[in-house]
DNA sequence: ACCCAGGTGGCCC
DNA sequence: GGGCCACATGGG
């Protein structure tokens, strides 16, 4: 679908004008902006997502190279589990562990029993994997729409505190709540889950600073 | 010794 | 339907 009929518009303009900047995210979001993903990637990437709710990339990280150091980076190794503490003392460092710990392994469940694993999770159409993953608990709008975003390539917006505030700042739209929000960037750019994820990342980057944005890749 | 970091669910009114 | 609270660690 061509997307030339796009309205030029303030939001499509500032990624243009985010992206002229920064270079593509890529660069500072290796691992979640690749363009080729492994079925591992995207399972990295999907627990991270929860990992780092309310959280510090960096504490995140450090969660994540404990699960991995302990071969518990995977789906199937964490469903396997016969309790979570182990789980829960891994992943301490990202904080909300004992929270945290519940989510991962929910999820976890919810992909390996109805769908085997997170490839076959990616054949269901948008509006119902995200309405699938928002009925797991601790799976809110924002997570549900970053593992459908960087670990799936499905393009759903993420809205978050950083995207929020610019919109606050620059006045570009009324309405702050989630779903208005999500529905307005949609809108005002290409449906294309690369420039979601690009347009996310910059917003960050451009707020925040490169070196503290850098999430550096875990293989 | 504070304050915050890419949330979510429960409970209250 | 909005406003508060618990969940918890690491870094500035």
């Amino acid at each position: 679908m061509s997307n030339k009929h796009l309205k030029v518009n303030k939001v499509y303009q500032l990624y243009l004008e985010l992206l002229k900047e920064y270079g593509p995210a890529e660069k500072f979001w290796p691992q979640w902006c690749a363009k080729e993903k492994t079925l591992k990637d995207r399972e990295l990437i999907a627990l991270g997502a929860i990992l780092t709710q309310r959280t510090s990339w960096h504490n995140a990280h450090l969660a994540l190279v404990n699960l991995k150091k302990a071969g518990l980076l995977s789906l199937e190794k964490i469903v396997q589990l016969s309790d979570l503490k182990k789980l829960a003392a891994l992943i301490k460092p990202a904080g909300f562990f004992q929270t945290k710990a519940c989510r991962l392994f929910d999820f976890s469940s919810f992909i390996c029993q109805n769908y085997k694993d997170l490839k076959n999770f990616t054949g269901e159409e948008l509006k119902i994997a995200r309405q699938k993953l928002l009925t797991i608990s601790g799976i809110g709008p924002e997570t549900a729409d970053t593992i459908l975003l960087y670990a799936l390539d499905k393009p759903t917006f993420v809205v978050d505190e950083y995207a929020k505030r610019m919109v606050r700042e620059r006045g570009l739209f009324k309405y702050l709540n989630y779903d208005r929000l999500k529905e307005f960037f949609e809108k005002s750019l290409p449906k294309d889950a690369k420039v979601y994820q690009d347009f996310h990342a910059l917003i960050i980057i451009s707020q925040k600073g490169k070196e503290k944005s850098m999430m550096e890749r875990i293989d």
